[in-house]
DNA sequence: TGAGGGAAGTGAATCGTTTCATTCCCTGAC
DNA sequence: GTCAGGGAATGAAACGATTCACTTCCCTCA
């Protein structure tokens, strides 16, 4: 059915070395040898079949990501990055969801595998180490995306998330804020804790108060319900400001606790309150949506797309046996907007 | 260097077949030497090389899918239908971003016909039909999504823009508005010249007026810029309603031209307008940020998820050659909400 | 004149899995 | 006791690109 070297090469008048050598290293053949052949691949529609190339090579062209939610724009701005800086190279990227969740993550894992992939970014559910490991020894390069490994056999690009945490808080004490809410969850989710600790130590050192409030998932959804949490109380007993573990649900919260434009207080504010006068807000990731926002929402920024793209350099550093700057760390920054009073 | 099944039925003391026979038919097996051969397995790490199962098979487990944005939240959902319908039958989704370029398409059409993709979905860019041609006929299935096939050739999975730009403009229209804006482009996206068609149509037939005010991009930056165009023109000549191609540009418009809440109009509003009251907006897809903007954004939606899912149906039926539908048209829905006074 | 060398091209072996025609062995029927 | 039938296992062939040791051919220079 489809059409292999061989029929390339039998059409040229050619043997299937010279067609492949051709494709593969065309400085070797003669110039009108080399014209012949792709005349023949032009006629014929010849086109390479990967899966054949891949078995003699041992692996393939293509780097595996998992990532916590791809529905956060965050991540999306990581493949990007991590996509065009290995195109530069050759090589693709497949994009796999974990939503968190132990078995999907090992399900990729061992589809990747099966895949001989180019090596494997991974972005990993807490704990899930052994499985890593596995990979790894069986010879797939490994790099951890947004974590930093303890352990020093993995490389990893990180951000210093309690740094992070600790400038988003010491933000909201600078302008006066004292009862501040940590709002995110779950706390087995490693970027949580560590953005949870940065500001507890932030503002315990400046005398303040922080409250944590749970939530089950990073998600728009969930802040909007913690936004109802918080409504729902007494105005005396609500925060003064509120640190949200991700722009996601902090724009849920915005959503559901900020007072309309134009509408009195007692219309239908139903006790809504204002923002950042009543309750200041900030977020992390600054997604693009985080600045779209009509209160435009203050937030830690990392570069998504430059974390993506160094981890594919680590990647490529592994592989060529180069003694990897094994763990990156980039620095957060914070960007003020109008939920913080900016 | 790795474990083939050479080397596992060495260690079970049974032959390569019979390793394949468990791997793919348990059931014809005798149970304990599927226990021997999976005990094998455990011991040695076996994995099984993917590369030559393609090889033998002739395809790949893989759909590809190419989408003109992967940073629209919308073509996020359809890659998530598409994936778990798709993991349903053991196959797993590649995701291409083609930003609307050709020769972004055309390079990942040709990586997915030499992976020999066991089918390709794709929002195909204007006009690129003959490389779609190509690749049906060198046999792989393919499937048009979001965009009616007028070619009988291809099957399809749509949403019927037209009638999505009509039933937008009529909800602008049945609240009273007149002087109608439509904001988006490039036109040559068939997306954006149906939802405008749709509008002028509906518009027409209630001697209102439309304008059109062109964007490069469907992008939230986009939209802030058409939104500042908006602000700053005369009032009187301002639309008193705007129907954005996408909710991208919508959010970007609604945050350049809304009043700041609590702000009075002379004080920092400089000329900022008050939505739904001066000007209604609308947008198209109904992202999940859409109900999450502050003034929660009405929008026209499409089920995303869905039409992701079909095409991975319509594939499945073409491929088990059978009679598909060939071209399935889903209706879009109105979500009124408080940008338009809902 | 002939050795040496380089450029061009050849084709068999290889990667690891699946398939399928074939063999082997056992049971049950006549 | 023999034979048909069937369950279980076998192993060689095939998939298609790449590689590499080897052959040809031609040119140069001693």
């Amino acid at each position: 059915m489809a059409i292999s070297v061989r029929d390339v090469a039998d059409d040229a008048g050619v043997s299937v070395g010279t067609v492949s050598n051709v494709l593969n290293r065309p400085e070797k053949v003669s110039p009108d040898t080399v014209a012949r052949v792709l005349a023949s691949i032009e006629r014929l529609g010849f086109v390479r079949n990967d899966a054949a190339r891949q078995l003699r090579a041992g692996r393939s062209r293509t780097i595996g990501l998992v990532v916590l939610d791809v529905r956060n724009p965050f991540f999306t701005e990581v493949a990007r990055g991590a996509e065009s800086r290995a195109a530069e190279h050759g090589l693709s990227v497949l994009v796999a969801n974990s939503d968190d969740k132990h078995d999907r993550e090992s399900t990729y894992l061992d589809l990747f595998e099966e895949q001989r992939v180019f090596g494997v970014l991974v972005t990993p559910v807490s704990e899930n180490l052994p499985r890593l490991m596995r990979m790894r020894d069986h010879g797939i390069p490994t790099v951890l995306v947004d974590r930093e490994s303890h352990d020093a056999s993995f490389a990893s690009v990180a951000v210093d998330d309690v740094e992070g945490g600790r400038i988003a808080a010491e933000h909201l004490l600078s302008i006066g804020r004292r009862r501040i809410a940590f709002v995110g969850g779950p706390v087995t989710i490693r970027q949580v804790a560590d953005r949870l600790a940065g500001a507890q130590a932030a503002i315990g050192a400046a005398d303040g108060r922080l409250e944590f409030i749970g939530t089950d998932a990073l998600t728009v959804e969930e802040g909007r319900r913690a936004g109802r949490g918080i409504l729902a109380r007494d105005p005396r007993d609500r925060p003064d400001a509120v640190f949200a573990a991700n722009d996601l649900l902090a724009l849920g919260l915005l959503q559901s606790i900020v007072m309309l434009p134009g509408s009195s207080t007692a219309a239908d504010g139903r006790g809504r309150v204002r923002v950042p006068g009543d309750i200041a807000l900030i977020g992390y990731d600054d997604i693009d949506f985080a600045s779209s926002a009509v209160i435009p929402l203050s937030s830690v920024r990392q570069p998504a797309e430059l974390i993506g793209s160094t981890a594919v350099d680590l990647l490529l550093e592994i592989e060529r046996g180069e003694r990897p700057r094994e763990h990156v760390v980039f620095q957060p920054e914070l960007v003020v907007r109008g939920s913080t009073g900016g």
